[in-house]
DNA sequence: TCCTGTGAAATACTTCACAGCT
DNA sequence: AGCTGTGAAGTATTTCACAGGA
């Protein structure tokens, strides 16, 4: 069996599905339809099916999806099966609560080393890391296996700090500075950006204006 | 001339180039074409002029785009030349990092309110505002306007939050609580997830150490 | 009967390619 | 000569609809 070619969009939608069925399983739900998972996650059945379908056969017909099953299925193919070490880069105000976040270790992702160029910070305990000088960046991850990286930098500097996270041999990026990096081909990028996220409802909160507009006339 | 319906992925890239073109401003650069623009942004030229083709016709043939003048439009075609008041419900760990968040005032959003149900936090001023009792939030966001709220509080609690929200009569939701919200159809919800993003990341962090290990056999 | 898994159909989105303006 | 704006072509993604297993 050749592995046919995964689309991204559907790689993007399993952390929600394993989300979801760890909240179902957590009410105490031990098997689940496409049909009701689909209500809870806003999106078509058939989507649900064809999605998992990608991957394997792990329904049963007239039944539904074994809950517990199913999320170990998931998270196996998602690569949460091992423990993720990752290095934040940027230990100011939003680093600190990036380090402080404690979302991140349930699921397996651990950040295991701070760095900034502030000599006030360095040295500092914050969370379950003290801050090093970003100077110590490139030994420190390949000790300590770091395929993660965490932008939490100004704009300005950050293409600076991912030229450094690329050259240390970092394979993934996690960047919440708001701008758009250059980065080479072989290594990922996810943006956590809640302005462009806010940018893109205005859009619909004014059009909804408009037309309640239109319509009092 | 009817409004042919705008494809949400458009509307979503927007943003994005609202942010490429400041940059390049700040640059000292007042035209750009569709093909710089997107050497920067990663996209293709054809992409960029496609997007753009739904608002209007904002480029000159032989040069590119005014860089202010395209600014201006989009930020118009997205409802960003007001002022958007939010509020924030939630005024713990993360809460308190979204309140102190630089990022937002620039870009004409602004924290106005503050809910929380914990009694040592309620009275508290932190960043901009004074933390208020959740019981006081419709009144509030009656009377202060706000269209958007924002949901930094435990997932177990966050729906609850969200119906008071939508009950207020709140017109879209930044949600930072990891789950998937029920909310009807002419609410707006945008998810700030930073695990998800790096779920989605380490499937093919595992697929490239998987080609790697055959290779090397 | 109920619900999965999946080709096929429908829809949505992206890219091409070129007429036409500057 | 260079670059936009845009129908048309090409891909990608979603939804349909139904055979078949529990």
């Amino acid at each position: 069996m050749a592995q046919q070619k995964i689309p991204e969009v559907v790689v993007d939608r399993l952390p929600t599905y394993v989300r979801a069925l760890t909240l179902l399983r957590e009410e105490g739900i031990s098997v689940v339809s496409s049909q009701e998972l689909g209500v809870r996650l806003r999106v078509t059945p058939a989507q649900i099916r064809k999605d998992l379908s990608y991957f394997g056969r792990f329904g049963k017909q007239g039944r539904g999806y074994n809950i517990d099953n199913l999320i170990r299925e998931l998270r196996s193919i998602l690569g949460l099966t091992k423990e993720w070490p990752m290095a934040l880069v940027g230990a100011g105000q939003l680093g600190q609560a990036i380090l402080r976040y404690t979302g991140f270790v349930p699921e397996g992702f651990r950040v295991v080393a701070a760095f900034d160029t502030d000599k006030r910070q360095i040295g500092r305990k914050i969370g379950p890391v003290v801050v090093q000088d970003v100077a110590e960046l490139p030994q420190t991850v390949v000790e300590r296996n770091v395929d993660i990286g965490i932008v939490a930098v100004p704009s300005a500097t950050a293409q600076g700090v991912i030229d450094t996270l690329v050259r240390s041999g970092i394979r993934a990026i996690l960047n919440y500075a708001p701008m758009s990096p250059h980065i080479p081909e072989n290594v990922l990028v996810r943006e956590v950006d809640p302005v462009v996220a806010l940018q893109s409802m205005t859009f619909y909160l004014k059009l909804d204006e408009k037309q309640r507009e239109k319509a009092a006339q």
